[in-house]
DNA sequence: GCTCGTTCCATACGAACGTTTGCATGATAA
DNA sequence: TTATCATGCAAACGTTCGTATGGAACGAGC
């Protein structure tokens, strides 16, 4: 057997364990059994565990990373300006497709990253970053040409937050890699919209994160629609929480400067 | 030493590695360690390792849920209708509050959450949800009444990937609790805001998830806005793309109708 | 047809894991 | 004082983990 199709073999053996079951839960040999070779071949293609699993991401991230570079250039390419929604589909495309691939690979792809995403180890967060490292900058700076009304600094976290809802929640929420049984059963509600395909969920995240992106300036609310939600309540709980910090009506104030 | 401050002792210790190091990573031997006691003491007070996830989980869900329910009470309580922004503060408050504890409590168990939440493993879902059924059905039902331009599985979606990201994203990156030396160093971008305290965050917060709630239904965003995005991208990168489906422009036009 | 480097495999090692056991300790009630 | 019970502790159990080793199998190049 040639030394690639080893290692690929292994690459899908632990694309699928590491989603499903968590990459300190699964064991090296748990791998090398579901890909069909000796438990020594893995130490012996990646050197050890541990990178085994940058090799797997990378695996995943080379292409959805060189799509949205295709699909930015293009938007960049053209005479007019890209609207939010356009800079939004052209990041949000390549990972809903990933999230969307024939058979079951599509789900286990978005269960890995829906972990990685939320790990918030050091480590995990770095080997995540530098693989996303260039596509996430040149989108920032296509977002800040875009979002005019925005100082840098909200562009900068409104594209951070919506990167990580991509990456993270969308094949959670969105899509049909979460447990929806589970949510059936306990929250009682009509999942219906995650069963009509990838072009409604694609719709609907853009609908919801161009909304996100477009949302006026922090600060920017009337006073009116923001000041009696905190007024209020806290003036009807103010003798049930005795624990409530002095300082707490202070900071509100100074944030409704 | 008495039963409870035992317990409490293994709970402060298990929540704090929880959250450093991932359950899985965790040893009960480092928990009962840093505890201070007996290796057999989780086994004697929680019955087995697994047992003591949850009860730390709701050890720091049970008061945040409390807090959610009042808030939605005093606002449901009043003359007037809540506005979307009213709801989400209600239902967001208590968890920023949470990841703003004073001390490194606020950051650990923002991590914690990232964690639990991110996690695409039956139980661990089933374990939250179980946790957090009242109070969720209870905001979708407010916003059920006050999202009067959506359809009603629009808006449950859209609550449950803002409940979604309330819990696992805020803390990672609206708050202090992303590794921001590792963002910096790669993405080299000014997060200036995640210093400015908690009610930057909360403002931040709201801002963002009331656009996207408010955000209009999906489809009724006009085609002079969305279709130029996909019909410029995809035409300029057929002769690249040799691997697209060839069902892929007929899907558009589907979710396009 | 022999050699050499790559790849594969069976096996072993030491460490760390969760759990169990048996007994010591200390407070409480009779 | 004695009996009882909840709690704490040290030690050990069997299992599983990641990694290392030494040799077998194989194919390309001379």
């Amino acid at each position: 057997m040639s030394a690639n199709e080893t290692k690929e073999r292994i690459l899908d053996a632990a694309e699928r364990l590491f989603a499903e079951e968590g990459f300190d839960a699964t064991s090296l040999r748990a791998v090398t059994a579901a890909a069909g070779t000796n438990l020594a071949a893995v130490n012996y293609h990646f050197g050890s565990k541990a990178a085994l699993l940058p090799a797997v991401v990378s695996r995943i991230l080379e292409p959805v990373n060189a799509r949205q570079l295709e699909l930015l250039e293009a938007l960049e390419a053209a005479e007019t300006t890209a609207s939010v929604e356009q800079l939004v589909e052209a990041f949000v495309l390549p990972i809903v497709d990933l999230f969307d691939e024939e058979g079951d690979r599509g789900p286990m792809v978005g269960r890995l990253f829906a972990r990685i995403m939320g790990d918030p180890g050091a480590d995990m967060q770095r080997m995540v970053l530098e693989q996303v490292q260039e596509s996430d900058g040149r989108y920032q700076a296509a977002f800040g040409r875009v979002l005019l009304h925005l100082p840098p600094e909200e562009v900068w976290w409104r594209f951070r937050t919506t990167a990580a809802i991509a990456g993270s929640m969308a094949p959670v929420v969105v899509s049909r890699h979460v447990h929806v049984e589970t949510m059936l059963a306990l929250l009682g509600a009509p999942p219906a919209m995650a069963g009509t395909g990838r072009d409604a969920r694609l719709g609907w995240m853009l609908t919801f994160l161009s909304g996100a992106l477009r949302a006026p300036a922090t600060g920017a609310a009337s006073r009116a629609e923001r000041q009696p939600a905190r007024a209020l309540a806290e003036a009807e709980l103010d003798e049930q929480r005795l624990d409530r910090r002095a300082d707490d009506r202070v900071s509100v104030e100074a944030f409704e400067r």
